[in-house]
DNA sequence: TTCGGTGCAAAAGATTTGCATATGT
DNA sequence: ACATATGCAAATCTTTTGCACCGAA
């Protein structure tokens, strides 16, 4: 099995935290890792599947906040309003094609100063954001 | 009443539209402006409930979506996943209080340059893009 | 008189929960 | 043994839709 790092992560959180290592979580984090994130409930559900048809998406579900509460992934919400997962790492922000649906990431350092400047002016103390721009990219937009 | 103005651009929607004047999209459009925006499909629904029992859920839905279309309001989309509805007005962004709820708004021409940079270097095209900050305003942050 | 509008109830889609059973520890 | 996890079905929550009836044009 590959993706050892996060496995072991897993299992430290759930031993740490009295929680039980089952096939399923193993299962259910590998394919996620493998699959790369930005994936929704469903999405997993489906991947898992087909080779594991015994797996029902209420585990899936419950296995995605797992991992969130474990710091390994992270719940993302764009603009469909559906909850999709993505693999926890360094912050960025989001780049979403509104034709192919391709998801990039960014990070801009001007932009992080900025937001802190315009939350200092109401004396407001940011804690997290989200940055998401929507529009075509460089295979969908029209020349 | 009040508001004369967007009645009046509604209504104007609606002729060249071919759609009803009804008095029901008329007290919801009131009672949305009144409110000043931020609100929710069932906020406004138990706001206009209050005075007009008999007007149900699924106009207040209905009519909602029709001011958008309109160009009298927005939709948002917030952390929680459920869709708000604000006043159309010059473009800002957000910072959301996760202590109080209260919702701020604010605008950075150096923020929408950086965007516009970040988007260029991979060929992306910008249409939209949802920018919010989360975190406690004044009157809730721990000083 | 004719369409579009309304309101109820029911459907839908995503996610959560209750519960009996299964399984790590 | 005991407590947590699983999987199914059923419940939720928000939003949308079907349909008979109502009302604006």
């Amino acid at each position: 099995m590959a993706h050892e790092i996060e496995q072991k992560a897993l299992a430290r959180y759930l031993e740490s935290h009295t929680l039980k290592q089952t096939k399923q979580r193993e299962v259910i984090l590998e394919a996620f890792l493998e699959a790369g994130g930005h994936l929704t409930g469903e999405d997993l559900y489906q991947l898992i599947r087909e080779q594991y048809p015994r797996i029902g998406y209420t585990t899936v579900y419950r296995s995605l906040k797992l991992f969130v509460e474990a710091g390994l992934a992270e719940e993302r919400r764009f603009d469909d309003g559906v909850a999709r997962y993505e693999i926890e790492h360094k912050h960025h922000d989001h780049l979403v094609c509104t034709a192919c649906g391709k998801i990039f990431e960014f990070e801009s350092a001007v932009i992080e100063q900025a937001q802190k400047e315009v939350a200092d002016e109401i004396g407001f103390t940011i804690l997290r954001h989200r940055h998401e721009l929507y529009g075509h990219c460089a295979n969908c937009r029209v020349n």
